[in-house]
RNA sequence: GGGGAGAUACCUAAGUGGCCAACAGGGAUGGAUUGUAAAUCCAUUGGCUCCGCCUUCAGAGGUUCGAAUCCUCUUCUCCCCA
């Protein structure tokens, strides 16, 4: 009984809703005693293939219900992706491929697994294409009528885009029907996602209430902010993918707002409120040192995430090379630097470049050039030629 | 089906015949500074064979010495009516 108390504190303290409490309570008891273990559904969309540090809230959680014994459901959402969540969005989602489906979903799993045990036994993992694919249109309007337009229109984000004049297309009001039919077909017993999705969840409930199933709980998590506390997206660039590579994943987690440490604190580490406490009160930049280090180290190793420390330090507070560059063999010749920069990678266009110059961006072997004709010349046995823009891009360029 | 409004660079959003490669804000990038890729300040933000040239304002035509701005058609969206 103790023991499910403290799952449940556990269970609440990474969630902002759970409807109901008491319900889940009951749950956690009887399977507890001796009941079977809870089936936990957790729906991802491959609509694209980088998982980031916000998704990973939910899995987190996912991870706690597994270590206490109950049974991770992943929907790979690829019927659904055909349509694509617009949870968030102002436009539609371009419809995506088969091709695309796949790949995005292999990557996901992949990431997700780093989290999450996905063996069979452990987690149980189904594809929303199994009964959707199944189904004909007759099917589909039978699906339809378990809602109603105005049930489906009071959604925060319809109404918005009602409100702002932006189009609602009719397949978009469909996804919410089929999300909820995913926890009639997998038989869930708690349904988790971030707190946007909890439209979707309830949709779980209804549903399985009418296919005369018990309802579902729903657990919602806090969206983690993005590293400038605009909510975590891959298009705003402030995102932490969970497969990035360990110094990259420090490194962003180090451009992370003061402000925002607590909630990443509380939402990405392992620390307890108290640990937390003691970071939170001392040198920011420790504070943050820590975070990164327990992000990294959680999703790869600690031997990781304190060389990637290391690496941190040395390439921004030292100003010194990083150790692993990149290195482009290029043909023998006389290159105009803006030219150079661009066909190695460093800029998208010799005017832009120009500009890196100009701005005194750009290093050659540690050297700031400025001007915008400088000449390079390629040798065939010279030494490699280390080029730099900005604080942390690097490349050596060596003939081939 | 009828009537009206609208589509501008990564996003938001000005501009309604020349002063427009296009105001402003956000974002992004570079620089300075520091406690970090925090914060703050400054600069840049279509392309090129770069002090000049080329291609942009949903798409295709047209009017004009000259168009993002005017006209015609097309595509897409929103609103009202049916």
């Amino acid at each position: 009984m103790g023991k499910t108390m403290s799952l449940l504190q556990e269970i609440q303290r990474l969630s902002s809703e759970i409807i109901s409490a008491d319900q889940l309570e009951k749950m956690l008891t009887q399977s507890a005693a001796g009941g079977a273990p809870l089936r936990v559904k957790f729906g991802i969309d491959p609509t694209f293939t980088d998982v980031h540090l916000g998704h990973a809230v939910p899995i987190r959680l996912l991870r706690l219900f597994q270590k206490h014994g109950h049974l991770p459901v992943l929907i790979i959402g690829d019927g659904t992706a055909r349509l694509g969540d617009p949870t968030g969005r102002n436009d539609q989602r371009p419809p995506l491929t088969e091709k695309d489906v796949a790949r995005n979903s292999a990557t996901y799993l992949e990431q997700i697994g780093t989290l999450v045990d996905l063996s069979p036994g452990a987690s149980e993992v189904r594809q929303n294409s199994e009964w959707f694919g199944k189904m004909d249109f007759f099917d589909c309007l039978k699906l339809a009528s378990a809602s109603t337009a105005a049930r489906l229109l009071e959604r925060e984000d319809f109404k918005n885009r009602m409100r702002e004049n932006l189009p609602v297309h009719l397949h978009e009001m469909m996804y919410p029907l089929m999300q909820g039919y995913d926890s009639v077909q997998v038989c869930a017993d708690v349904e988790l996602g971030g707190n946007d999705q909890l439209f979707n969840l309830h949709m779980g409930r209804q549903m399985q209430e009418r296919a005369g199933q018990r309802p579902q709980v729903c657990i919602t998590t806090p969206l983690l902010m993005g590293t400038d506390g605009r909510k975590m997206s891959k298009s705003y660039g402030n995102h932490v993918g969970l497969n990035a590579n360990p110094n990259d994943m420090y490194g962003k987690v180090m451009s992370l707002s003061d402000e925002g440490m607590g909630e990443w604190f509380r939402l990405a580490t392992d620390f307890s409120d108290a640990e937390i406490a003691v970071f939170l009160s001392g040198h920011p930049r420790l504070a943050k040192d820590a975070l990164a280090q327990s992000i990294v180290g959680g999703i790869y190793s600690v031997k990781a995430a304190v060389s990637a420390a290391d690496a941190f330090i040395q390439q921004f507070r030292n100003n010194e090379t990083p150790a692993d560059i990149p290195l482009k063999k290029i043909a023998v010749g006389s290159y105009a630097l803006p030219a150079l920069l661009k066909d190695v990678g460093l800029g998208a266009s010799t005017t832009e470049t120009r500009r890196l110059i100009a701005g005194g961006g750009v290093r050659m072997n540690g050297t700031v050039i400025q001007d915008v004709n400088y000449l390079v010349q390629i040798e065939a046995d010279g030494e490699a030629l280390l080029l730099q823009v900005g604080k942390r891009r690097f490349v050596h360029v060596l003939a081939n």
